[in-house]
DNA sequence: CGGTATTTGATATATTGGATAACAATTATC
DNA sequence: GATAATTGTTATCCAATATATCAAATACCG
């Protein structure tokens, strides 16, 4: 039993809002079934982090920061002398991306790098000042506007059950 | 205080394994700090989606099925009738992208493209019966294959749990 | 020591996912 | 019936990700 040439059956008529001047429309087509897709971890993995990842950048951006680079420059602070494959291997960034991704923070002077008197091959990595002074302002962001309003949606104690099992995940699968 | 052009402190001299050839290399640079990225909600979600999605790639294989079009078979199986924008938008793929896609599968004979008879815009989209085959065998390799590992790294109980809270950030936040 | 293999940062390049603009055909609206 | 809106499509564009390769520097090993 193939499929005919036609849909002659279950008409094409959706509710058809007709409306698309509201607000700010993200409802379309409505009334669709996810079935086993809401049964998916992988799917509301996904959809959840790209929520989170759109509000990180919404609250980060008045200092123009992606999560990725908010993520190296918290690196940065937290590990000094290190060279840019350690960072990279560390973030899961492969190292021939991230030469790009270092000029960008570079040129924006938001870290340096410099030749390492040992291995005259690496470089090492380092905030510089504005580099501080933009990630405690990108920290303070994060910490009351976007986890904020996680722990509200969440509540704290759901928020860090969901954080450990995200990291048994990373950590265990 | 500005940084100086050499880093003659902090010498790059790390733990430096010097074995690569070991099973399968992922342990690269160990022994940096995550610090407060550990707390980034957005990084262990995208750490975790990454895993879990490498894992439903491996898992889905055989069948040669991404996640996405896994969740698009999923979609018309449950949604009859429906044209390429009510299926595109509810997965959150933009029309333009979803041709491509759509014609990907129609390629492989896995659905199937009809012109409605009510609105000769629009294309119904139907599964065909190797659709249907591939589509049920690919959810019992994600049943038994994916979703029971998950369940064993994460208790059953606490899957339920982590799904939820990620329906919730994708729903209300 | 000297030659070979590794490592590091870098470049070039390919692939993929995701986003916008525009268009023809069709339908809705007034 | 004229204008606006919708559908699928094409053409691009941008970002993220992946691989191969390279020169410089270092490690390794006979």
């Amino acid at each position: 039993m193939t499929v005919s040439k036609t849909a002659d059956v279950d008409a094409a008529k959706p509710p058809r809002p007709s409306r698309k001047a509201n607000g700010e429309g993200a409802d379309e087509a409505a009334s669709l079934q996810l079935g086993e897709l809401s049964e998916l971890l992988g799917y509301s993995l996904k959809r959840a982090q790209l929520r989170v990842f759109e509000d990180f950048l919404n609250c980060v951006a008045p200092l123009q920061l992606t999560p990725a680079q908010f993520s190296v420059l918290l690196l940065l602070d937290r590990n000094p002398g290190r060279n840019q494959t350690e960072i990279a291997n560390t973030l899961g960034i492969l190292r021939p991306n991230f030469v790009a991704m270092l000029d960008g923070l570079e040129s924006r002077d938001l870290c340096a790098r410099m030749r390492s008197t040992n291995d005259r091959r690496s470089h090492i990595l380092t905030l510089t000042d504005k580099g501080r002074a933009v990630l405690a302002r990108a920290k303070k962001l994060v910490a009351t506007k976007h986890e904020a309003r996680l722990n509200e949606v969440l509540g704290p104690a759901n928020r860090a059950a969901l954080l450990d099992m995200l990291a048994k995940i990373a950590r265990e699968f």
